[in-house]
DNA sequence: TACATTAATAACCCATCAGTCATTAACAAC
DNA sequence: GTTGTTAATGACTGATGGGTTATTAATGTA
């Protein structure tokens, strides 16, 4: 029995499988996971191939550095969201209260709760030792993120919804509570025993009752 | 001329100085330094014991291992400073509003805006990796930091300053915003582009604004 | 079946680093 | 001076990991 016909009848799949087109995709998907567990240094590139079911010199076949396949996982699962995100706002009908609400609300149901709120955890981490890594995540997420709240609030404040607030201060006050979330989540909250401590639903919608009506006023004056 | 009597006219200090005493302080300054500069995994204890004067060897004759110089080093500029503040908190005179706003001044007088915010960064950049040490860091520094501030809100609650929030909740509405600046200081704020756009003390004072009297409110009805 | 193309591999290179230990030298006591 | 104690050293170990490259094997074509 020769060992092709072997093959055919115990295994379909050869030893080495040659899929050049799903390759990228698998080591992506790989990448994020290894990314989001570990972060960006103490991932080895070694085990993110592994994980994908090739070997380290595949890898490089397909991205020119660890790097470049950190970059290409950020505009995969998050830059390249931003035009729907854009549309989708641009054209929402409501009161601007209740868009920032639903602002927050989709930012946690679509990144905050999947695994890809670990990229952002790991880039603020670890901007410090990777400065090109961070000016990468700034011009392609950070930038594109903030002109989105921003236009919320100006929208608020145009219609005499809002009080005439510095929008472009406002914009820091209304994203830290959410990066702060995503950071916890991916950090104390994974480990520590105060995990269960911090409900995100409940974090989020008291951060918006605190951001429209503080905590001095009754909630609907 | 003997060896020693060279030595004397010529430099007063010996190749190797024995100054058991000191070398503690001057190595936890030193570890400190690199530290917040570049997190725990990528710092070498062979650099610290350079910038504190000493060999490697010599560190690890004072501190166990890299862990317990960490430990060492949190202990020293964060942890022992709880009983005066707890302190100073409880002989307060003034508004709760004004007892708020003061904390998270003071928060960042004493340790935003020094080098010792890289050390609450530090540790929730590096909790998943470590998480011995992110342990050791909740139980030291987080448990009584959000202790010190719900006994804030709890006091404007009973006073009826404040409306019945839950102050377990709110507690973290009032320490993420915190948290996110001494991160942002510490990974996009120390290298990105936007690093001026914001001010810490602006940011503060926005943020209690808002904590007290929301967006939608005149400040002082 | 023979051959050409190229996807995939695995051994390899070179550099890094936490922690150890035998050796050395500073200092005090006499 | 001499000697005992111990603070300080630096060479060593053992393990690691990003990236390269010569080699191998899967697949299409004739």
């Amino acid at each position: 029995m020769s060992d092709t016909l072997y093959q055919t009848l115990t295994e379909q799949t050869p030893k080495r499988e040659r899929r050049k087109e799903s390759r990228p995709g698998e080591l992506l998907d790989a990448a994020l996971d290894l990314f989001v567990e570990k972060g960006f240094s103490a991932t080895r590139v070694e085990e993110v191939a592994a994980r994908a079911g090739v070997s380290k010199g595949t890898l490089f076949l397909y991205f020119q550095s660890k790097e470049d396949l950190f970059k290409a996982v950020v505009r995969e699962n998050i830059a390249n969201q931003f035009p729907g995100w854009n549309e989708e706002f641009n054209t929402f009908q409501g009161t601007s209260a209740d868009m920032l609400r639903y602002a927050l609300v989709t930012w946690w149901e679509r990144i905050g709760k999947t695994r890809v709120s670990g990229i952002t955890k790991l880039v603020i981490s670890e901007a410090q030792n990777f400065p090109e890594i961070a000016h990468f995540y700034e011009e392609e997420v950070i930038k594109p993120g903030n002109a989105l709240i921003r236009g919320i609030l100006e929208r608020g404040v145009k219609s005499g919804e809002f009080r005439a607030i510095d929008t472009e201060q406002a914009v820091h006050a209304v994203v830290a509570p959410m990066i702060f979330l995503m950071m916890w989540k991916h950090s104390m909250g994974a480990c520590a025993a105060s995990a269960h401590i911090m409900d995100p639903e409940q974090f989020i919608h008291m951060q918006v009752d605190l951001l429209l009506f503080g905590m001095t006023q009754q909630k609907h004056p």
